[in-house]
DNA sequence: TGTACATCAGTGAACGCGCGTTCACTGATGTAC
DNA sequence: TGTACATCAGTGAACGCGCGTTCACTGATGTAC
């Protein structure tokens, strides 16, 4: 270990990372379940044994793919968002527009937004390590309505008694400052949001909806409507 | 054929019925890319080549079962919806009954709900049989929509002009008579539902909703609302 | 700087496994006369 | 009603396949003195 990274490191890393690219490569060309170490060991010219220098077992590595997904789908998101604020944009155009961020990255990387938004891959259990790049999406969302509620405020219709305890616990554990009709109807928007996505994705819009950018633009905009974005 | 079914026929019926209830008890216990004909066989006492008689490949059971489960949960939902007619229900509760229904099929049947609404099984692909059943949850919802229009009318605010032309689309393709703004909002509803069921079941909510009755009581009811239904 | 030893990436063979599907067959059920 | 033939469910063996993981090994890179 020097300041100067060793050959043997800098090609673990590099190893690592070409596993991880053929990895997505075949996610991509035949979905999670047909990930075989095997074919990304084959493909990359090595011995199957090998990539137990490095994964040290296939959950391991559906493990690394899923931590990817979420830092990519988060960077997209957070990227969108810091555009739109650095376009003096306001609150609700922030949240179209990462909504809009969402819905490509989901278009362009269809097996990797199946492998986190569908269904869990059988036997597999996510690990703790998959939390916090899971929630950096869900955390964008929260910084826009946190600073809509410092500029002018949000005015959402008092919640029903039955969800206040609820409300507060959320808000207390990761929207702390939001009032708590606005963290319960940001948790209902963002699962309402994956819920469009899914649908156009896993095929259920087929025969239903054909101008699908259309369609989810006006469906976003009443989401930012719902957590108590003015509009324009 | 005679009017009474001879031995052979009701053999027929019978064993491919107990297919498919292993098939479907499997599906619960490993998921569906674990379905397997020869595990299925084995449960059944019977020789995995003997399958064949019943269905012509792993993928022809795999569409019995998605055709299966619409059906189920299609009928769950017009159930739910025809005992809150028979009750006097307003619109609004009917619509709430009903997606109370879909999240309670859901709940009980984790992995035929993933079969249906989770991501695409890799390498199948759905034959048109399974367009019909796919549609009666959704064919439900409209008609309660479409019986809230023709008693007291719905106002919802006018579509902006770039989705008007999908909107009226939509409406002539399967929600004839409704007005264009409304069926735009249906489908956006029913896509967000699945939403949030889908958070639910996939583990979304894990570490985030912990009274996730009262939650989706709420989010269905806001639903409602966003199709138009008054409130109580 | 040079040498002896430790670390570690990658090899190749092997393990045991389960899968979907085909095929020629047997024997029981159904049908036509 | 009885017989000859056709239909069809289920058998058992076999095909070729790919998988995850283990293990003893070789040889190159790194480290301590």
């Amino acid at each position: 270990m020097s300041t100067v990274r060793g050959a043997r490191e800098r090609a673990r890393t590099e190893v690592t990372a070409a596993i991880k690219d053929e990895a997505r490569r075949m996610l991509a060309a035949e979905g999670a379940a047909k990930l075989s170490l095997r074919a990304v060991a084959r493909e990359l010219g090595m011995v199957s044994s090998a990539l137990y220098r490095y994964f040290p077992s296939r959950d391991d590595l559906l493990t690394a793919l899923i931590v990817d997904a979420y830092d990519s789908i988060g960077a997209a998101a957070e990227e969108a968002d810091a555009e739109a604020v650095a376009a003096g944009s306001p609150s609700r155009e922030r949240w179209i527009a990462v909504a809009r961020a969402v819905r490509v990255w989901a278009l362009e990387h269809p097996h990797e937004y199946a492998l986190i938004y569908g269904s869990p891959v059988p036997g597999y259990s996510a690990p703790v390590d998959t939390v916090a790049p899971a929630s950096r999406v869900g955390n964008t969302f929260i910084g826009i309505v946190r600073a809509a509620h410092a500029g002018h405020g949000l005015a959402l219709p008092p919640l029903p008694a039955t969800l206040r305890p609820e409300a507060a616990r959320m808000t207390a554990d990761f929207a702390e400052g939001l009032p708590p009709e606005v963290t319960a109807a940001l948790v209902a928007a963002w699962a309402q949001l994956i819920g469009l996505v899914s649908f156009e994705l896993f095929g259920q819009f087929n025969r239903v909806v054909e101008d699908r950018d259309t369609f989810f633009a006006h469906a976003a905009a009443q989401l930012a409507h719902a957590v108590g974005l003015p509009a324009a």
